[in-house]
DNA sequence: TGTCCACTGGAACGTACGGCTT
DNA sequence: AAGCCGTACGTTCCAGTGGACA
């Protein structure tokens, strides 16, 4: 196709985009990161972390809280919503207040958590290089120089723990002690209620001076919420009647998540607007709810490092000769073959095995230890995702489009040594 | 009941890399 | 430029495991 072409059928897309019936009002409304001026149903919540922080107005440093609740159930919504509000009116009583949101599971590392500190005290902080002390040195030494009240939020506070991140904790609930005109405070927020039990005692202590829980939403406040945010992003009389009601009762089903719903109901007036209809019907949520589902599956295949897609390639060609659960030797032997083939030189069995277990972790295997008495122990793997899908990211891939089709030499040696080393499968 | 298999999974260590400090 | 640091990704080693089998 000439770029001429292209051009010609760009254009038409925009042009049928602008001239076509738009179903929103505001899209961005329904994105993740928007915080609503209403939060239904969060009511005691919004109360009981206002009360918390509330002594920052007269200049005292507020308790640190530790904030529980399934994903979608408003804790960060609620929280910045607090925060926003608190620094508006920590300036008419003249208090000076410093709020830093950091997300630990996108920061990943206990340095990072520590500069993205620093910067929002307007310290400078290398992005490698510095040893974490030196770092953690420059974040006293910026709060010392200072009078402010520092107010840390750590969102998905339970990655930080998996990361080796709880000395940092300490030192953070620490830090006060170190302090004499600034004044900092922690608000840990976790979606994993076991994160406790992994806990530094001392750590937990100080860290949970308050806790708040955030218990999920249920089809009725889900229907609620949904209402509220499509009366600002859709046009009048965009939305069918039973729409709401729908996404309400899907994102219910899982776990009541309220970002799910409003995933649902953007994602459906997105298809609607694609179609050129003026109108969101529940047809356009079920489409919806499959989109989502295959574009993250899509987005998380494509975004796997090399040696796991082989290792999912060979879990894919061991499902072609009607294993559909795999252990973790056959799945060496075909991904050596697939290294082999690609001019690669293959990874060790142990790290082969992690892969495994990381792509168990991210769903996109299903995986399950069986032990196969004298015959061994190993885990039992089968694709957790549809053939189909792992076949188009793949023959779309240059690297790997040739081994999909690939048929293994190794396919005999694993039927036959399955009678005589290995139980069936 | 002890043996043995085919691993699992923890721990320690190695290497490469980018980037800061001295 | 050398030395140091954190990070990412990997290897090597090895104790532990659960249940079939002799």
């Amino acid at each position: 196709m000439t770029s001429h072409t292209n051009h010609t059928v760009l254009d038409n897309v925009f042009q049928r985009f602008l001239n076509g019936p738009s179903v929103f009002k505001d899209r961005d409304v329904l994105r993740h990161d928007y915080v609503p001026e209403k939060l239904p149903h969060r009511e005691q919540q919004i109360r009981c972390f206002g009360e918390i922080v509330a002594p920052v107005l007269r200049g005292s440093r507020c308790s640190n809280v530790f904030i529980y609740g399934k994903t979608g159930t408003g804790k960060t919504a609620v929280v910045k919503f607090v925060l926003n509000t608190l620094v508006q009116r920590a300036r008419q009583f003249g208090a000076i207040v410093k709020i830093c949101y950091v997300n630990c599971r996108l920061i990943g590392t206990e340095y990072r958590i520590l500069s993205n500190l620093c910067a929002a005290l307007g310290a400078k902080v290398p992005f490698t290089g510095l040893a974490v002390g030196e770092v953690y040195e420059r974040f006293k030494k910026t709060l010392n120089q200072r009078k402010i009240l520092f107010i840390a939020v750590l969102d998905e506070i339970d990655a930080l723990i998996h990361a080796r991140g709880d000395v940092l904790l300490y030192e953070l609930t620490r830090i006060n002690g170190c302090l004499c005109s600034s004044k900092t405070s922690i608000v840990g927020i976790s979606n994993d209620l076991r994160f406790k039990e992994f806990l530094d005692p001392r750590v937990l202590s100080s860290l949970s001076e308050e806790e708040i829980v955030f218990r999920p939403y249920d089809a009725a406040e889900l229907r609620d919420i949904l209402s509220d945010r499509a009366w600002l992003a859709f046009q009048k009389g965009a939305l069918l009647e039973g729409s709401i009601d729908l996404c309400a009762a899907l994102a219910a089903a899982e776990h009541g998540d309220a970002r799910r719903a409003l995933d649902l109901l953007r994602v459906a007036g997105e298809v609607a607007e694609r179609k050129g209809e003026s109108l969101v019907t529940e047809g356009h949520i079920r489409q919806a709810e499959r989109r989502i589902e295959h574009d993250q599956t899509v987005e998380a295949l494509k975004n796997l490092p090399l040696h796991s897609k082989l290792v999912l390639c060979s879990v894919y060609l061991l499902g072609k000769v009607k294993i559909s659960s795999a252990i973790t030797g056959d799945i060496y032997e075909i991904y050596r073959e697939l290294c082999d083939l690609s001019g690669l030189s293959p990874l060790t069995q142990r790290r082969v095995s992690s892969l495994v277990n990381e792509l168990d972790v991210i769903g996109l295997l299903n995986t399950r230890v069986v032990s196969m008495g004298r015959y061994g122990r190993t885990r039992k793997t089968r694709l957790s995702v549809a053939r189909g899908l792992i076949r188009e990211v793949f023959t779309s891939d240059g690297r790997l489009r040739g081994l999909v089709d690939h048929a293994p030499k190794c396919f005999s040696t694993i039927s036959s040594s399955r009678g005589r080393r290995r139980l069936p499968l």
